[in-house]
DNA sequence: AGCTCCATCTAATCACTGTTTAGATGAGGA
DNA sequence: TCCTCATCTAAACAGTGATTAGATGGAGCT
């Protein structure tokens, strides 16, 4: 009836509007204040301003609205990966390889609840996602790229494999991540003191796999 | 009031009996086979044979039903991975070191969910429970004494800080098990391609900590 | 203008969930 | 024997994700 009577929000059309980008910017303000287990479809409804059952007009599941949240973000962390790549420049691979790892570690640590829900492989559906999968190629063969030009340049340690040097340093930046993500490192509440530690941890692990000749 | 009439379980004997313990290994049957996630209390009292509202006599919460079935896991891990250092013995201590994060990531691997349920913080209350902390501290005050021993005896590369090398030991590791539990490796399903891969991984770790002296 | 069509949204309902409460029950100690 | 008290049941509450039939109203055509 009235034209319009509520809601913080600043738009005022639903009945009909964009009721999709409405509940996905309205998803990622309840996840990013309450955390991803505190989301409920049913109160998602309720603050945009729509019934119980609307969502799942354009999201089949709850599960598959989450996916779409993790396109978005996926997005965002490979380009914050990539970009920060690009900022370091010159010819070192190995440095450009750490940029990589920092600009991730970054991202995850000034984006928790959205790494986690990227990460997670639980609260989405990722399997199904030919974009999260295109993203996630897309870090990995960076990396693979610049190891195989590193080894080539004699940059790398020569008896380092670069199947294991990559899934390796998947897996310490993923772990740092991972770990602050879960509450891991309780002392450092603000996402200062882990930048600290975790930037100096990741240096001394890229370059711990350099050749010995420089020093 | 027929004296049994059903129940796969062994016993008999509930209305009085020792629901604490049935409830936990209850529980561990069922993440074990359906995950996690899919845990409800009231599906785990029909199984154990009690009303839904039996279990919180022993458990305030279902948060704190898989605090305790954390406890007992953390304290399998543990032992898994300090016996692990045990096994290989020597002088060696950075060989030790790696022991300890290979018999940390063998029982993850081979424990999954249950390695889920200690390492996510969100399903369970960590903080407030001395077991887990004291287990976790167990684990981290070793590995910090076997790299001040390292160090001292010149194995450790000298520009390495050893507060820097824990947190980076902590995050491989970690990373390795978190990543194959989130699904981050669908091209091994079976425990024991990653069983190589992560092992392969983890010694050339180690090794790139060592001092460049020895071969 | 009127009208029809169809995506969009509502209202109601289903089968669940975790958790709380008052009261029944029955084993162990006096 | 009876009494006590931990243990368990029954019932209810408030919430969840998801499905369905039907109302609604804007877009596009005649």
């Amino acid at each position: 009836m009235g034209i319009d009577e509520s809601s913080t929000k600043p738009t005022r059309p639903y009945h009909h509007g964009n009721l999709v980008e409405a509940l996905l910017s309205a998803t990622v303000e309840i996840i990013e204040k309450q955390g991803v287990e505190r989301l409920s479809v049913r109160e998602l409804a309720k603050r945009v301003g729509v019934s119980p059952g609307a969502p799942f007009q354009h999201f089949a599941s709850k599960e598959a609205l989450l996916t779409a949240v993790a396109e978005q973000a996926m997005t965002r962390l490979t380009e914050a990966a990539l970009e920060a790549e690009a900022a370091v420049g010159g010819d070192d691979r190995l440095s450009r390889v750490e940029a990589i790892g920092q600009g991730y570690l970054k991202w995850a640590l000034t984006n928790p609840t959205h790494f986690e829900v990227i990460s997670s492989r639980k609260l989405i559906d990722f399997q199904s996602s030919s974009s999260l999968r295109a993203q996630n190629e897309a870090i990995r063969e960076r990396m693979y790229k610049l190891l195989r030009e590193a080894q080539a340049r004699k940059e790398l340690a020569p008896e380092l494999e670069i199947d294991s040097v990559v899934l390796s340093c998947r897996a310490f930046v993923y772990g740092l991540a991972r770990m602050a993500v879960d509450g891991h490192f309780p002392e450092w509440h603000p996402a200062e003191e882990p930048a600290i530690a975790t930037k100096r941890a990741l240096r001394a692990f890229i370059d711990g796999m350099r050749s010995k000749a420089e020093t």
